[in-house]
Formats: structure tokens, sequence, C-alpha cells
DNA sequence: AGGATGACGGGAG
DNA sequence: ACTCCCGCCATCC
């Protein structure tokens, strides 16, 4: 299993996404100083447990949210988001639309907006 | 040891 | 914008 340290600082950068606002995989990981290492970030999701982690702003690099369409997972996701505000059309976030300028706030959390 | 797997990413067509 | 394909990484047969 990966160290305990990694999941510890991808849980942290996880925790630092702010309410209404998105992050990629990949992104979670480079600023949990785990560059390359997206999956083991959804490695890490998959085991959490913690009812109290905002996995929900989680998103895959194109802005579309990782479970299956038609899991319970994807539901619960798009519900989340919405719940605080969220844009999601088609199982994906439109950043633009939807979140304040990402760029500025995070370093640059989510890929090309439209 | 070798191949398959997955809540991924990115480039190519 | 969408599909395919391949690279990556950690884990699990």
């Amino acid at each position: 299993m990966a160290d305990k340290s990694s999941a510890d600082r991808i849980l942290a950068a996880i925790r630092a996404i702010p309410p209404g606002q998105v992050a990629g995989y990949g992104h979670v990981a480079r600023r949990a100083g785990l560059p390359g290492r997206a999956r083991l970030v959804a490695r890490v999701l998959r085991e959490n447990a913690d009812p109290r982690l905002p996995w929900h702003r989680v998103l895959r690099s194109d802005g579309r949210i990782a479970f299956p369409p038609d899991s319970e997972g994807f539901e619960e996701q798009t519900q989340r988001l919405r719940a605080e505000g969220v844009d999601v059309r088609q199982g994906r976030v439109r950043i633009a639309e939807s979140v304040p300028d990402l760029d500025g706030n995070l370093d640059a959390a989510l890929w090309k907006p439209r």
C-alpha cells in the first residue's frame, strides 16, 4: 500500500478545496507533492471512509465525473456539487460558469473550460 | 515474474 | 467534442 504520509497529504489537499470549487485528480496529486500520482489519489478516495471529506470536489482533468454515468457515485457526486452551486451538465462541470476564478485562487485547479 | 486493473492524464485522429 | 490508444503508478491475482 502507498505509505500513510502520502495518503495524508492527499487527503489534506482535498480538504483544502473550498466549497463550490473543484480540482482534478492530477492537480490534487501535485498539490500533495506527488506529481504523476493521479491514480494514487483515486485509490485513496476509493478507500476513504471519512464522511467529512469533500471527495465530490475531485473530478477528472477534463471536468467529467469519474464514476460511470449510471452509478450511485455519479448521482451522489452530481447532487453534492449542485448543492454547492456548481453547474453540472451531462456529467461534466462547467468551470467558467460555475466556479469563480480557480486559476488565481488554487493554482489553476482545472483544465480548459468550455 | 508477468499480466490485468483502475474514482487518471494527455495526445492523436 | 468524441473515441482510441498509450503512458503511469500501485495493487492484486
